[in-house]
DNA sequence: CGTAGCCTTGATGGTGATCAAGCCAAGTGG
DNA sequence: CCACTTGGCTTGATCACCATCAAGGCTACG
């Protein structure tokens, strides 16, 4: 199967944050679990490790368990057609997986990179959540952040030009590892182009055209596939903001 | 403000209704509220009412309350660019509308139809909130929904064809419908065709055209602008899945 | 009856999906 | 160390689709 069962007693325990939701903590993200509650969640969860390109769980298996990313990417997704899947997240370290709906899973999910998490038996959960109103509030901030983190994923795709997706989605990443307090400009783009492309709503082709086309602009300069750093912010900002056609026609780049 | 203020004591409460997370209930939503903990609420609470328009709160604005819609449908917005609206969702009674972010609203509200709406203040239910685990599990089961629903209306968005994304429109309306018990056969649209575009990312003109296409394959049937009927509930299904172009080419419509 | 707003219908052009081929990087076996 | 392979990525061309502009209905309300 590729994963490993390697529960090391001596890790910290299941630590997730999220933004508040009535004090202003100025964009950082807050720690939301104590040392002590960290130590207790540790008790009854396993660390699991997944190979890259390992399922992690299928849309519509029963939800025996929740997932708390220790490090890696995870992708949730919905197989459409056949061929086609439609990505609904990325999810990251710190993060929360697998929150169910009448007990069962409602998208799959799969490592995008290699990845180790906790897992928590929901049995367990369920009572011990009943019992701790601190572990509630915990899972109700978590809850408002990836619902604020999908409704910008469909603002992302109300956007009708390629370019303004990708920049948008750029601006996604650079957010989020700016929240973790990693590097600052150098943003890693941890998936395929083409797990891009079925997130954004686009074809793979489309992606790269796009990705090209805010290079030339200036926006954004690739170091390899996976790095990029920002050189024009507000450049940048306005390729994401531009609903309309083509800001700078192809053709007559300011003549020189 | 076209809001007044018409506090009656003789109301039952706030009421909340989900899908629950673990037990499965096939389908139907759960009331998440006792009668006891509805007249608790509804003693910090006031009823307020809102004219078809009206704007509720607006993006950026200190959160101080939070409302449970009574009656009447009401759309979370952003402004875009100074013309374009992106409408995030369209919240309908028993929903809650304005959770904060950093003590700020993360959207504009206002009201497509004539709304009546408890309001209730953030400072009285947040302690509150921390001392009832029964009342944050309810606020839990309705993140999951508005979640769950926020990643649907991504899904929409990534239809590429128009008629599809009007036809998951149509199921997502008589599917909240369905699970308030209303009508059955009978779909209403409370909001305008350009609110249905802003919500869709497609222009109004297409909307009306994709509206015009499912009719015409036989899917619907309009009774007025604002009612239809779902006629032939597969092949709006089908039309609702169908990713690739023209399923049924415009020209050659089974030459009898 | 008149006016205004919303909705529908009709053309046109730009944009991205699609098909197809070439490119690059990493891994494999000789 | 190098040919070979494989998969992901990029580039190039064509065409369908929808946004846009524009005009014509419909409905509601005064």
């Amino acid at each position: 199967m590729g994963t490993t069962n390697l529960h090391r007693p001596g890790d910290r325990g299941p630590s997730v944050t999220a933004i508040g939701l009535w004090g202003s903590s100025g964009g950082k993200r807050l720690h939301l679990l104590t040392d002590e509650k960290r130590a207790r969640l540790a008790v009854i969860s396993s660390v699991l490790r997944f190979d890259k390109g390992v399922e992690i769980y299928r849309e519509g298996d029963s939800a025996d368990a929740i997932f708390n990313i220790i490090g890696g990417v995870v992708k949730t997704y919905k197989n459409l057609d056949h061929q086609t899947k439609h990505i609904v997240a990325f999810l990251f370290p710190e993060d929360l997986v697998g929150l169910p709906e009448e007990g069962k899973y409602v998208n799959s999910a799969e490592a995008v990179t290699a990845v180790t998490a906790y897992r928590i038996p929901v049995s367990v959960l369920e009572t011990r959540l009943r019992r701790d109103p601190d572990l509630e509030f915990l899972v109700i901030c978590k809850l408002c952040q990836e619902l604020r983190e999908a409704q910008r994923h469909a603002l992302l795709l109300t956007k009708h030009h390629a370019p303004a997706k990708i920049a948008m989605f750029v601006q996604m990443l650079e957010n989020y590892q700016c929240a973790r307090g990693e590097s600052l400009e150098e943003v890693y783009l941890p998936m395929s182009r083409c797990d891009i492309a079925d997130y954004v709503g686009m074809s793979a082709e489309a992606v790269s055209r796009s990705f090209h086309a805010l290079a030339s602009r200036g926006a954004i300069v690739f170091r390899d596939r996976r790095h990029l750093k920002i050189v024009n912010r507000s450049c940048l900002e306005r390729a994401a903001a531009n609903l309309e056609p083509h800001q700078l026609p192809y053709r007559q780049q300011a003549a020189s």
